[in-house]
DNA sequence: TTGCAATTCAAACACTTGTATGAAACTATC
DNA sequence: GATAGTTTCATACAAGTGTTTGAATTGCAA
């Protein structure tokens, strides 16, 4: 067990780096550089380069999808075991866009870290997304509750159009400000989360049960 | 000039490789064995590697882009200078869609190798995408004569919005395809082209002249 | 203190990468 | 058919990579 001290230092290390340069032009050199410590100690504490950058995307990942499913959970139960869609939709992308947007100086290291994983798709991290189907699932169950006149298609196309408009938002963020020449104000995270939410919903609604929506322009 | 054969059989297997296993674990090396031709020359052709990538992606997306262009110009000039804008987000994202999906066993090698672009991301590719902006603005300001009294910030979120849902449906297709135990096709192109369109539509047209949104469900 | 395990360290290893070289083989022009 | 320019080729280069090694050091328990 011992002192742990080198073993965070490197991961810190690792993250902030990651996070600055991302993962393309970051060594293993660069790393330990960065903390202080022996080349060896990496392969020494985590086995491989990849097992590194696999520990520090898990780590951060679990934590956001356990604030997604607390989200979805507590809605849930609220609603007595059916929550209203949009909040299932905020479950979805609140926690993700708010751990990768807002303020840049306030941002994160993990945040910026999370941004780059999204942004380049490493080896060691796509293994990881491929078993996040399940967890998806989870959302899709609590959205075909929440619209149970709506088909199964329809569900997953909507669930995908979610993740699509934040996800993208937080990859391309840099290029829409700039189209945008500032107008649209990605550090203003809770209206970014209400337009795709807002947009989300419509998606899944259109159709029928339109009144169901009541607040549509609730954004912000 | 002389046989130009050895240059075009770069590309060609260059671009297959790429499309096939993606930038990270393709080699020079492997190149010019798939393509028959000696180490030396890429470097003679092309310069460098990066040099090579650069020209596979430009003369893809530069296809792509003129394609768009001539969609909304045809569509511009039919409506004296002013197209409804499903029709503009048609043009916007259906070159796209339909050159990155569709059957797999029918998917050209172009079609794969555009997809890796933008999956992975390799920087010669990031410096090109850079200068997409322009071009991007140009559906900007064609939306923006189609939706006069609709704010630039929408505008731009819409447009934001359109390109994150084709985009993300492109990447993700194995994902959405494995998620939704293959009820979503994503070999019927036409049809994810009026879903994207469809939502995109309703973002940027939500509360205030609906009903000059009939074709709603023209999807297919 | 002694002994033993855990940790650190400098160094080297093994390998791959893209690129450069210079001679050889072509090709076309006169 | 000699010549000049282009293209091909085998080979070497230089640099960088993650990983391994084995000895040195540390920390802790007996």
């Amino acid at each position: 067990m011992a002192s742990d001290h080198t073993r965070s230092a490197i991961l810190a290390a690792a993250e902030r780096l990651y996070a600055d340069r991302g993962f393309g032009d970051v060594t293993l050199r660069d790393i330990v550089a960065e903390a202080n410590v022996n080349l060896a100690a990496v392969n020494y504490h985590f086995g491989s380069k990849d097992e590194l950058i696999a520990e520090l995307f898990v780590t951060r990942s679990i934590a956001t999808n356990r604030e997604r499913l607390r989200e979805l959970k507590a809605a849930e139960e609220q609603g007595g075991g059916r929550a209203p869609i949009e909040v299932i939709l905020r479950a979805l992308v609140g926690p993700t866009l708010r751990g990768c947007l807002g303020p840049e100086n306030q941002r994160s290291t993990a945040a910026r870290f999370m941004i780059r994983a999204s942004i380049e798709s490493v080896p060691p991290i796509r293994r990881i997304k491929n078993r996040e189907i399940d967890h998806l699932r989870k959302f899709a169950g609590a959205m075909r509750r929440s619209l149970p006149d709506r088909s199964d298609v329809d569900i997953y196309w909507g669930l995908n159009f979610a993740l699509a408009m934040a996800h993208h938002t937080i990859r391309e963020s840099e290029r829409l400000t700039k189209l945008s020449d500032g107008k649209c104000d990605l550090d203003d995270v809770e209206d970014v989360v209400a337009r795709v939410v807002n947009v989300a919903t419509m998606a899944l609604t259109a159709g029928k049960a339109e009144a169901k929506v009541p607040s549509r322009i609730a954004a912000r």
